[in-house]
Order: structure tokens, then C-alpha cells, then sequence
DNA sequence: ATGAAAGCGCTAACAT
DNA sequence: ATGTTAGCGCTTTCAT
């Protein structure tokens, strides 16, 4: 093995020269770090990871703690990931891939033992029991998700506040019910994730169906809402139960990425036309709102973003910066195929804002013009450094 | 921070004491290691992870390197990813998490930094850039897939050969073919991955279609070949143009996870049941295959058995045994609904081992009993120790 | 069965 | 602008 020492003798310098350049924490002339550079080449020198991190309390390692349960849709979880991977080698930081199933025993391990020099924590529970833990702990920790509302607030002169970055579900749930309020909808119906992730206190869930009970109430229309398993025969159930309580149902939002093909076939053979007869909101990544065999109008799910944001609020953290608080990603909803005037109805009844756009498309195949109508607020919502 | 030298003064004894309880290298006397362990207890004591990794040379981590390609199915790799987690943390190890993007250059920093002590490497190509890295490592590998034909056997002698784990797709590709040649069918269409994951040499899909071909040889069916994009009018074209150029068609192979529910509803909005107008079998995941609207006949991609299997072989490697060469897992085909008699065919034509079964089911809604038709091997393949 | 002591390879004062 | 040196916290000989 190549040591630092090494590179020194081969140069003909003092070891710690060798490490200043490494570093750049000290001006060094040119030619010898010149020099050294080339024997570091010509050596194929590697810093030792291990006696680095003893020499100096710091990893270079970001830990990521990810959800193990059912329930939740993969695709999302596995773009935060490598979102969260790639950023963090861009800053020069490598990750640490954590199962949820370790609870807040990881956390302490993380801690305990400087295996990581900060943490991201996914799939965040309402009332998390990992959350002490990060309180207590010295690392940096960032949150995907909300934790019980505004954890943040919760002592804002403490220094131990968690930081939290994820989409503004709230409003997201809010803008799909102001979308087909404005088409003229009044009666919709949600087709939401399965029991058990509202059961477990998912904060998003539970935060989307607040923001679309407000909007329902302020728009004064009528919201049905019904989890659902990600299976074919569960759809079925739930939408043919939702039409037969209430038949005035003419808009479905959907927030449960397994089921959304389900539903289109099972809304074409039931013969019900997409979006003549039924319009579709989803809340979901845009890759499969795109996809969809009836693309989609959706907000979008940034996953990549979340990954990303979360990732530099850490690094901006571990070098001093004070990016502290929840930030939260304003909601996106694009137009697209499965949105359109209710049957019968004169549209745009109330202002609400964005206008009911080209929504009226046909039902299949067809890729109209992507209209973006962007939250009132702009991409970003408040909170941050 | 607690450290080694501080639980030795709590406990009254000596460092290299403390470390010998916690190694377990030395044989400590009851009373004495009591004592250290109610002081390890009591100060909350955990080894310092760099610390630990200087001193001898192991860092208790293997590294994951995952794709960051397109055309791959996401739950498949996360589901390899979190079987690689948690099985590695029930052997003591941690996970670091590396993206594909980095390609050689990450095994390279590996290696040089003594970041892990082994890696696992997914989404191999016939022809990797990285094997080669690979196979100068000192580190062990294992390479969840298979490079080009038989990389393990160039030089058996040598000890830097791969080792690898995967599922034996080319005895899934003609299990598949045996099975509906059982059935009586004699035209069969094959609807692969998109072609960009053909183009890659990506081993698994390529492997899949040798074995496919061989087995219609072998049993004088016709086999038509299609790869196909992840969206609902790519499944419809390739579909449509199937049956057009080849009205005999009575069977569909599926390796394509995205495009299964697609390619369900297509048939049915065709008028074409299942199984009884056409046969549909699949490899994919067995939850894929158990949830799809019509359960389908599959063989399954065991993603979680390959995930612990590597980790298993490393492990055992890192210890010292001989856990060396290829081992493929044997497929294993579950006949559920999605398969019948061809129609007009006097079931079961050939001998192929394996009876047609219950394949005659309903087309959909019912969960007949699964019967479970094994390979003549039995599970596991031939390698490994 | 236990201690003492020499590093592991690097960083960061403290020199000059 | 560069060199010297004292650790970082642990493992592991070598002693006893």
C-alpha cells in the first residue's frame, strides 16, 4: 500500500506538505506541489479512508436511512437514492446505506461509533422514534418528510432543531382539488395509498388528504376518500363502491403509484371515457404520470430534487453554513391527457387562479403540449438558510 | 467521546483487555469481563469506526455498486439492494452505497482508500469496464450477473477470478419455452426488455434469449423475438405487429416487467382471453407475476436470494473459506392463471417432464392454487461451494 | 489470564 | 512556504 509518507520520500518533502496539498489548507509554491502531484500519479497514492477519519473526525460519508416497508412505492425511494448518491459524490461525500428496519439503534450506531458524518432520513413517521435520537445526536441530520407538524418550530432557539426538506403535500393535495374545481368538478373522490401507510402515520399521506379536505371545503365540493391496496381487484372495489354511494363523482385524484394503471384499464373497461366521463389527477413522478396509457395531469413528485436538496442542505451544514428549517418544494401540477370540463358544466366556475388550460385532449396515445401551471408561490416555498 | 481507554479505566483494567472482550481473540476471565462489559454499558462505549479500521485493516463494509441506467426495473434492484443491507448487517457489515456512473474509477477508490473490504457489483455487462479493475483488486468481489460467457473459468487456476451470482436466465428462457410447448404451442412470441438494454449487452437479457431460442429449437416451436420500450403504445405496436405477421401465435413470453399490466389490458381490449385465446408466461418477480390482473405463470427473479447469496459468498470470503466461481440459481416456474392448452391442441403433446397442470383456470379474479413445477435439478445450480 | 507498548496513516498544531 | 511532531483510538505483538 501507498502511504502519504511514501509520496513525501518520492517528492522530497515532509509529509504534512504532501497532506496541505491534499487539502489546500495551506498556500503551497507551485513547483512542489507540482512535484508532489506527479509523484502522487506516479505512485498511484490513495489517502487511507480509516486514518484519515481518526486523524481528523471526519468520514467524507453521509449516512442514508431508507425504508424497508410495504406499501410504499419503490421507484420514488430508489431516485432519492441515487439522487442522494450522486449529489453526495459531487460534494466528495460517499453514502452509507441504512435500513429503516434498525430504527433508532442506527442512529445511535451512526453516532457512536463516527461511522458517517451526518445522516438523511427517510419515509418519516408523524411521530417518528427515531427523532430523539437525532435531536440528541452531535451529526447533522436531514429529514425527507415531515415529521408532526412543524418539528422545527417545536424550540427554534435550540440548536438540535431537525431540518426537514420534502414536497409541500398540503398544497399539492390542494392545487389537484383548485384544478378540477376550476374545470367544474364537484364531486370528487381520492383513491389514496394503502391503509397501512395512513395506519403508520406516514406524515405525506396524512398532510395530502388535510390539503385536499381544505380545498374541498373552500371550493365547496364534495370529497370521497378511500385508501387502496396496489392491487387490480382493490381498485375495483373502491371505484365501483365510490360510484354506486355517490354517483355525482366525476373527478378521481390519485396518490398510490401502483395503482394508476389499474385504474385506466379498469375505467376503459367499465366503459367510463378518460376524461369525457371521469377526469384523473394523480400526485406522482412525473415519469409515471407520462407513462400512463392516459398521460396523466399530476404534481409531480420531485424525488430527484428532494435527494438533491437534501443532500446540500447537509454539506452547506457540515461546512458551517446555517441552512436550518423545513423547506418544502411547492407544488407542480401539469396538464396533460386526463383532466377535462365536468360533463355539462360551463367552465372555470370559480377564479381559482391557473386556468382550465388544454385539458380536454383524447383519451389515449396522444401526447398534447405539456402545460406547466406553477404554484403561486414559485418551485420553492420558504424556510431554508 | 467515550473511548477504549476510557472504559479500561472504569473497568480497572488494561486497553488491550478491553479489546480482547470485544474481539473475543483472547480468552478473558468471567469476572473480569463482566466487569468490562457493565463499563462498556455503563459509559455507552462504541469503537470508533476509523479508529478501528487503521488498527487493522478491515472496515466492516462492502460496498454496493448499483446501476443508474435506464430500462432497468427499479424494484428488482432495490429489492437486491435492501436483501444485500440487511443481510450484511446480520453478518456485522454496513453498506456503502456507490452508483454506476462512476464505473471503474469507483472500484479503483475502493481499493485505494480502503473505504470496504469487498464489493458487489450489479448490473454487469457482458463485457464490463470494471472487471478488469475487478480482477487486479485485492478486495474479493462478487458480481451479482454474469459477464461474458464463463468469465470464471479463463483462468481457474489464478486466484483473482470472479465470482458470481445470478439467476440462471438461460435455463429460465427455455423452462418458459418448455412449458407452453407442453401446453401444445407452437408459435410463441417473446416481448424482451427495451432494446437499449439488448444494445448495452446487459448479460442477463441476452442469456435469456439463448436459452429461449434453444428450448423452441429443441422443441420444434417457432419463436419470434421482439424487444420492447416500457410504455403502453410501444406494447401495442409490437403486439399488434406480432399477431399480423404471425397469425399462429398462441403463446407470449414476457421479461419486461414495465409492459406486463400494459400488455394485459391491451389483450383484453383486443377480445384475446387469457389464457384461453393466448398464453402469457413471464419472468419477473413473483410479486409482479401474483398481483398482475391476471396472475401470471412465471419464473420468478428471486432479487431478495440473490441479494443475500452474495453477500453470503463475501462474507464467507472475508473470512478466509473458498467460496469461489459462479453459482446460478435454478429457475423456478409457478403456473398460475396466465397459461392454458394451446387452443385445438391435444394437451400435453410432448414429454417435457414437467405436467400442463392446472394452467386452464379462469382468466382473472381467482387465485388457483399455485403448483409449483421445480427444475429437474432442484434449486440450486451447479458452482460455488 | 492480563499488561505494556509499538504502531496503523493521517492531520493539525507548533515551529522556523 | 515548508518541516517537525504529537496525537487520533484502536489492534496486536511481545512480555509476564
Amino acid at each position: 500500500m501507498v502511504t502519504l509518507a511514501d509520496v513525501a520520500r518520492h517528492a522530497g518533502v515532509s509529509a504534512s506538505t504532501v497532506s496541505y496539498v491534499l487539502s489546500g489548507k495551506r498556500s503551497i509554491s507551485a513547483p512542489t506541489r507540482e512535484r508532489i502531484q506527479h509523484s502522487i500519479d506516479a505512485l498511484g497514492y490513495r489517502p487511507h479512508a480509516g486514518a484519515r477519519a481518526l486523524a481528523s473526525s471526519r468520514t467524507d460519508i453521509l449516512a442514508l436511512m431508507m425504508p424497508l416497508r410495504t406499501g410504499l412505492y419503490v421507484p420514488v425511494m430508489m431516485e432519492i437514492a441515487m439522487a442522494v448518491t450522486t449529489t453526495a459524490r459531487s460534494h466528495g461525500y460517499d453514502v452509507l446505506l441504512l435500513t429503516g428496519e434498525e430504527g433508532p439503534e442506527a442512529v445511535r450506531r451512526v453516532e457512536g461509533s463516527a461511522i458517517a458524518d451526518a445522516m438523511i432520513v427517510m419515509d418519516v413517521e408523524l411521530d417518528d422514534p427515531r427523532l430523539p435520537c437525532l435531536r440528541e445526536a452531535e451529526r447533522p441530520a436531514v429529514l425527507i418528510g415531515l415529521p408532526a407538524a412543524s418539528a422545527d418550530t417545536v424550540d427554534s432557539a435550540d440548536s438540535t432543531v431537525l431540518d426537514c426538506v420534502d414536497l409541500d403535500f398540503e398544497a399539492a393535495g390542494a392545487r389537484c382539488v383548485e384544478h378540477l374545481a376550476g374545470l367544474g368538478h364537484t364531486g370528487i373522490a381520492v383513491l389514496g395509498e394503502p391503509p397501512a401507510v395512513y395506519a403508520r402515520g406516514t406524515g405525506f399521506a396524512a398532510r395530502t388528504l388535510t390539503g385536499l379536505r381544505a380545498a374541498a371545503e373552500a371550493h365547496g365540493v364534495g370529497l370521497l376518500h378511500r385508501p387502496v391496496e396496489g392491487t387490480y381487484a382493490a381498485v375495483a372495489a373502491a371505484v365501483t363502491r365510490i360510484f354506486e354511494e355517490r354517483p355525482g363523482t366525476t373527478a378521481l385524484v390519485v396518490q398510490n403509484e401502483a395503482i394508476v394503471e389499474p385504474l385506466l384499464a379498469l375505467l376503459r373497461h367499465q366503459g367510463r371515457a378518460v376524461p369525457e366521463d371521469v377526469s384523473v389527477a394523480a400526485i406522482c413522478p412525473d415519469q409515471v404520470a407520462v407513462h400512463a396509457s392516459v398521460p396523466l395531469t399530476a404534481v409531480s413528485v420531485p424525488a430527484q430534487e428532494m435527494g438533491r436538496l437534501a443532500v446540500e442542505r447537509l454539506v452547506a451544514r457540515l461546512r458551517g453554513e446555517a441552512a436550518r428549517g423545513t423547506e418544502l418544494i411547492a407544488p407542480l401540477l401539469t396538464e396533460r391527457a386526463s383532466t377535462g370540463p365536468a360533463a355539462g358544466a360551463t367552465r372555470a366556475v370559480a377564479g381559482t387562479g391557473a386556468g382550465a388550460g388544454t385539458g380536454a385532449g383524447t383519451a389515449s396515445g396522444a401526447e398534447p403540449t405539456e402545460s406547466q401551471v406553477a404554484s403561486t408561490e414559485g418551485r420553492r416555498g420558504h424556510g431554508g438558510r
